[in-house]
DNA sequence: CGAGGGGTTGAGACTCGTCAAGTGACGTGG
DNA sequence: CCACGTCACTTGACGAGTCTCAACCCCTCG
């Protein structure tokens, strides 16, 4: 990984949303070849951060969204009374910054939860460019209201379901989207610590622990650390109750 | 109110954004004055719901963002088990139908929670619109950045908060949104039945009427069916934790 | 080598869901 | 007019799931 930093920086930092392998998950997806030039030229690309270093700071002035290009950030709001609330991660090719479009100020503290490369988008830019191209405007509407569904199933899923069910969403979760970047979906490694979990999932830490553990006695997971393997997805299916509405009536 | 309707409707449809009480609001707030007309072009004003009418269906084509014009709107997502999850509670002014703006179809369902009369919005020329008007489409990223940054508060508010905290929170949420349109934020009335409270903020039925009865044994509420009136304001902030911070150092 | 962070495991406490019964308001039909 | 069913809501008793507290292990790093 680290050789690859001083290599992509010899390049010219524009004119490369047309090889970025992500281009099919990112926002090039919704553009004409022909406009993609338009793109770029308001992209700032390659900025890395190294783990635990903040993208934004909630309550700095919000200026940008930012895609993940390399590596994974988790996102978290600050209450009043200094608890953290994790409100999601970012995997490669997906958008960081669009809940806080609304104000001022950024609604949440972004974090690289390892080496993490983004590119950025500056809001006033990418506005002005949206109103030119439908498209890409389309493609934005799309996105955010793709992230309120988000949010949504999350919050369903906290109000309804168990510590089990929580922790098998998050696993398919992760494991869709590595599939989505062509990696192997059953055989991958957490870019979070059991405490970020357990925050997302509003459980305590020991519950993520034992649930692993239960998972693995079950021979549905292999888990090692951050080391995971899905041995069998469909019993993880069945723990979300996906499937239960067949065998429901 | 019944006598309104004919009324209303003796009137060209067009051309009353300008005199609409909730225009700073809806959508007409972002909006330059000599704009104001191209969005009512594209608006169908005064459909009325009554009571358990759906506005529109989950799964059902995605045609229009409806604002609530009078009246109340929940939306709801049905899981593949069957079940049910509120998602949200609409008021005067408010809009609903962002989160389906990504898909084909509407991603929830829209249900009148009374007599109910909303403004529709066809997304197609609506698109269209913000793509003319950088105001319009700022306003519009706010709308959905809003949205997200309510859905996240809910997450926070379903994992980690007791049950108590949470009918505060919704209480204080209801009152501020009463007093937004000049309305008592002390003294309303619940459009909501206890069954949806429950549901949207996971909880049992049971679990609610025991923290409104306890509530008021506290002299924090008076309740009486769906009658409410906060007596103690700063004692439901405080449940809420929303000082918790001057008193956590 | 010790310190410290991340993760696991166990025991007890507590919140909340479930089950069950009961109340009051409302509308229907005899 | 009253009996009745229905529906929304309330109240109580009990039990399950999860949190808290505490100890412990393993690994990394200084």
């Amino acid at each position: 990984m680290a050789q690859a930093i001083p290599f992509r920086q010899a390049f010219p930092l524009k004119a490369s949303c047309h090889q970025c392998s992500l281009s099919n998950l990112c926002l090039p997806l919704a553009i004409a070849e022909n406009d993609l030039d338009r793109l770029e030229d308001i992209v700032q690309q390659g900025r890395i951060f190294s783990r635990g270093e903040h993208i934004f700071d909630q309550s700095a002035p919000f200026r940008s969204c930012f895609a993940v290009k390399s590596g994974s950030i988790k996102t978290s709001i600050i209450t009043e009374g200094g608890e953290e609330q994790v409100t999601g991660f970012f995997m490669p090719g997906e958008l960081v910054g669009l809940d806080s479009m609304s104000s001022e100020n950024y609604a949440c503290t972004a974090k690289a939860l390892e080496r993490t490369s983004v590119c950025e988008f500056p809001v006033d830019k990418l506005e002005e460019l949206t109103g030119k191209l439908p498209d890409l405007q389309h493609h934005m509407f799309h996105l955010m209201s793709q992230e309120i569904q988000n949010s949504h199933q999350l919050a369903m899923l906290l109000s309804k379901n168990t510590a089990e069910e929580r922790i098998a969403a998050l696993l398919l979760s992760l494991s869709s989207r590595f599939q989505r970047r062509r990696m192997s979906p059953t055989n991958f490694s957490l870019p979070m610590a059991r405490n970020d979990i357990a925050n997302f999932l509003g459980l305590a830490v020991e519950t993520v622990s034992r649930v692993f553990t239960r998972f693995q006695n079950q021979g549905i997971i292999k888990a090692r650390g951050r080391e995971v393997e899905l041995l069998d997805v469909e019993a993880l299916q069945l723990v979300t109750r996906e499937f239960s509405r067949q065998s429901n009536p």
